[in-house]
DNA sequence: CGCTGACTGCGAACGGTGTACGCAGAAGGG
DNA sequence: CCCTTCTGCGTACACCGTTCGCAGTCAGCG
């Protein structure tokens, strides 16, 4: 029965490639996968998937991708592209940092498997979007002044980074339950509760976070954060 | 040929514990596939391997661990058990803050797939030794004196999370390639110099960090970020 | 026009994965 | 002694990433 997807080959069953249908491409293939990642988060994206997807065979995407690890390699690249950074030039360095930063919160949040992908392979990534973001940092913070422009770099990203992975993977934990943000805090506060147990000023902390409104509580921890890093980077300024 | 593993189920072939051979439980399990993490990485362990290398079956572990991720929680909660954190009550919150962020940032290098792992599932983990870890914090920041202690604990953590997760990401490639750290640095020079192209700053960067020993370089970047976030923390501290 | 060589898509297959199921023997308590 | 409960595990299922070789398509060239 091997041949029963397609019966008889013959002539008339011949391929007729949609010309609206562009064909597979590695562009193409980046796109979908980004979507399906962004919708299903990284587990679910299989190449079985992807390319059933693309009304292709699993096996064609690798015409186009050596290797799964490469695709997401590239899926990452292509979505550092998509963060806004303000120009370098202007003559506000703490704004334009701070502007730097909520963007790559907003573009981690939008694409909650980044942080994971990045935890898992990290810099090595050499693609032209992250080389231009980079880039695009250094000539903030050199023409800011800083005496160590790489090093105030890193710090900034790394409480970003942090900050992003530490939220993405909540609102995937969230995600999975199905349930709203709010829902799902009520859900484990007694949970959360009982293994705070004798832990009193832990209790106390959760008790007091309990009653605000998720969201505005997220948005304003990573405000917080990034005011005490830019407060100390400042300190770093000659004169 | 189906019986060759175990010719004749006769009375002879009866199964004779080793009574040094303490059979499964959790926590020969979870220690266990610790081991196999920090070896060789998330992607190495698989449950047939873990559990041939406890003598066991396969699906023997489902009777002490409900599934993977599960086991994986208990890891990430075991290895937060090492972190050796200073005592609350010193005098000095600052030293003290120092050495929790170093003592975390530590073992997060002892164990390259926590941060991974974080990445993926982050807090909901409610395990007694991070409620532990976050409760000891909570009584230093508390002690001393910040009006907003868990936001204060919140950028720490944020930071050295990122920092941790970026360091290891990049510890796990290098391991990857089989090469040392050094060596791999001037492996992967001539490609990111070519990929940095035409960003003048961005060249700039990587030649001066060329030299340099990767070790001592990873180590006081981290202190530079670790002192900007302390400076920007102490400004909030009242008085 | 016809040939040729490169390129693209894909079905089948391989060796792995996590885990559900149900059987078999061990252990402990009445 | 029997009966229940617990523990280990062989088998099986559905899925995964990836290799291989075949079959069409198409551009370029003589």
């Amino acid at each position: 029965m091997a041949v029963s997807t397609n019966p008889i080959p013959s002539v008339w069953a011949r391929r007729q490639r949609e010309p609206d249908q562009p064909s597979l491409s590695r562009d193409a293939i980046v796109r979908e996968a980004i979507v399906m990642l962004d919708a299903e988060g990284t587990e679910a994206l299989s190449m079985r998937k992807l390319a059933s997807r693309l009304n292709a065979g699993a096996t064609s995407l690798y015409r186009h991708v050596a290797t799964k690890d490469e695709l997401m390699e590239l899926a990452v690249d292509e979505v550092f592209g998509e963060i806004a950074l303000p120009p370098a030039d202007g003559p506000d360095w703490r704004a334009a940092a701070t502007d730097a930063a909520q963007a790559f919160r907003a573009t981690v949040l939008r694409h909650p498997w980044l942080s994971s992908v990045l935890g898992q392979a990290g810099l090595a990534y050499l693609g032209p979007n992250l080389m231009s973001f980079a880039e695009q940092l250094t000539v903030l913070f050199t023409a800011a002044g800083f005496p160590e422009p790489v090093r105030a770099i890193d710090t900034l990203l790394c409480y970003t980074i942090g900050m992003g992975t530490t939220e993405s993977a909540w609102l995937t934990t969230v995600a999975r339950s199905g349930q709203t943000e709010a829902e799902f805090i009520a859900r484990l506060m007694p949970a959360a509760q009982e293994a705070a147990g004798d832990f009193e000023h832990l209790a106390d902390a959760y008790a007091t976070a309990a009653g605000t409104d998720p969201v505005t509580t997220r948005d304003s921890k990573f405000s917080y954060g990034l005011e005490v890093v830019l407060d100390g980077l400042a300190l770093r300024l000659p004169r």
